[in-house]
DNA sequence: CTTCCTTTGTCAACCGGTTGCCAAAAATTG
DNA sequence: CAATTTTTGGCAACCGGTTGACAAAGGAAG
């Protein structure tokens, strides 16, 4: 009795008829109880209501547990409770960099607070996405939509049901994170113009992209500000082979500095204007977005503006929890700061 | 009676005094039992046991299910039955591109079987990694471990506890899906030699990574066998970074080409010997291994050894999903084959 | 030493499915 | 048409926790 640890290990497949688990089956309450001498339902308060039994209890349940090996099993808990300490992250893309930092910094986040975090990816479709979300929603506790594709619309009827957090996308009544483009934008602008560049295309992603339409905007603000005139040019998709796709288009423009949707546009961009024969940056200037993992990887190095993705897989992960702990009521709408990173791919302007 | 679905709408905010889910609560297999006329057992094998019920009786219930817009509780389902159609993937680093196929792969291999991916990540560390292994443990019917560095007796602990499935690895008595390295090394070492190279280096990963000993080996074997010299050098990480720090070592080595241990740590060289100015390929040439996204970013594209992640991950997953469901016994150690994507850091020595 | 207020532990119901056992119903056979 | 086998549906126990209600025990106040 006092010592059946070792015999344990040999036991449960001899007087277990059934053991129908994957092993042995594992301790419950009941046992603490009964090694503890108490009722299980004062285990049960003892590990999940601080405070709500005596000190000495308390410790005679912990010791009890402790021998046993105890862990809580989820679905008992989840079953009356709906509670999973449970959170899921749906991108739209595991194979787009852009999402490291988010799922990264969520993962972190969330197992920092003792949540497990449960990964999906759309594939950049709307139907996969909300299918996902569906099949998700049931078990955990909250959802984290990385660039949705979906509807507003559905996206609203997700938050009735659970707590919703959106990342690079604003949408009324559910909290989001959204990257504050402008400073980084500004910052790029200024010195586009600064290296003497006088027009400037922007290559945009996906119409469905709540961010492709930011930028945009940004963009126009910025360049009207100091005086450069801009164009928008449509892609086919957000990746290098579009950014190979547009770069006809690019020339065709006449702009001497391209800012992309994001890094992946740029990299073929530049890899497709270098076949061509056009030195970058002498004969133009790319600037990408995002700063993705391989950004640096290319001759030249591209200039690119990051958006801390980290900090926004982090802050949105940090606001679902607090929600469900009853925090933060007001549905805020969080920013985080982007900037210019500053490599080779941009540059004065030279006469050709 | 026959119409309740106007009313059901509203209805259960209004006589639900203490809804306490998220949002309304839930149809139950009751609520489809009492709108059918049937017990609720007969539901529930209607809806799991296939053939169980006569089938007047199955579409009478699958209206019903319908109509309620039901969905099972994964938790009351997994409770007494243990199963939770949830798969568990450990990566050893998320941002590590190397995994991107891998995780792509395993994760549409569950979900079309109709199983839920949950991912966590152990960012190198072998504690992080068990403590995460044993946390999902509970809630998971399999695990899959990607490139583990935990030893190989905690890999088996687990293994008896829960079906589990390693990738890069072999470990006695668990299932195992490994690439075959010996047919790209093979095909890498004939270029270099035909290229007229006599020495090969080749950088090693992490010693506790079981793959860079089967690298290492297999660069060794035919190197032998096309009658090169071979060298092996450390590594302090298999990162970027990790390839910057080694390119001295490389140049000091005298050899002419260079085999890394992965993709990053190629990069990395390359871009460090390009900064101290040799020429790639024309002074060295530069074979990666894995061909992760961004290989072909660099200038010149990387030359590097295919492991065909993605058939690792789906090969996993479905070999579990078959342990699951009562297929294959034999611990099998499935192999997928490897092979030489050539692009512009390989090629013919130049005199210097 | 009462009386009243807290603290602490117990009882029992409940969460929503699953499943072994049994009996009623249906189908098959003689 | 009765006897027997096979289907089919119902009953009830169970999975392992949680929690509201309540009573016993302990402490403070008078």
């Amino acid at each position: 009795m006092s010592e059946p640890r070792t015999q344990d290990l040999s036991e449960p497949p001899a007087d277990a008829p059934k053991p129908a688990r994957g092993g042995k089956s594992s301790p419950t309450i009941y046992d603490i109880a009964k090694l503890a001498g108490v009722n299980p339902s004062t285990v049960s308060r003892a590990l999940s209501k601080p405070g709500r039994v005596s000190a000495k209890t308390q410790k005679l349940i912990e010791d009890a547990a402790a021998q046993l090996e105890y862990r809580v099993n989820p679905f008992a808990r989840a079953l009356p409770t709906g509670r999973t300490n449970t959170l899921a992250l749906i991108v739209a893309d595991i194979t787009n960099p852009t999402f490291f930092g988010i799922i990264r910094g969520a993962e972190a986040t969330a197992t920092a607070r003792d949540y497990t975090m449960m990964l999906a990816e759309s594939a950049e479709s709307p139907d996969t996405e909300l299918t996902a979300a569906r099949r998700m929603l049931a078990t955990v506790d909250g959802i984290i939509l990385a660039s949705p594709r979906m509807e507003d619309t559905r996206i609203l009827e997700l938050a009735r049901e659970k707590p919703v957090v959106v990342i690079n996308r604003q949408v009324e009544g559910v909290p989001s994170v959204v990257p504050d483009v402008n400073k980084g934008i500004g910052e790029a602008v200024r010195n586009l113009a600064a290296n003497g560049h006088r027009k400037i295309a922007y290559v945009a992603g996906p119409p469905q992209s709540w961010m492709t339409a930011r930028r945009w905007e940004g963009v126009k603000a910025a360049c009207e500000w100091s005086h450069l005139e801009c164009v928008q040019l449509p892609s086919t998709k957000p990746t290098v082979d579009g950014g190979r796709q547009v770069a006809r288009d690019v020339v065709a423009s006449g702009a001497t500095a391209v800012m992309t949707y994001n890094d992946l546009l740029a990299i073929g961009l530049m890899q497709e204007l270098q076949a061509a024969g056009m030195q970058v940056p002498d004969q133009i200037s790319i600037v990408g977005f995002d700063d993705i993992f391989g950004a640096d990887f290319t001759t030249p190095a591209l200039t690119t503006i990051r958006s801390p993705m980290t900090d926004c897989g982090t802050e949105a992960a940090t606001l679902l929890l607090d929600l469900l702990h009853g925090g933060g009521e007001a549905v805020p709408a969080l920013q985080v700061e982007t900037e210019l990173v500053l490599r080779g791919s941009s540059g004065r302007l030279l006469a050709s």
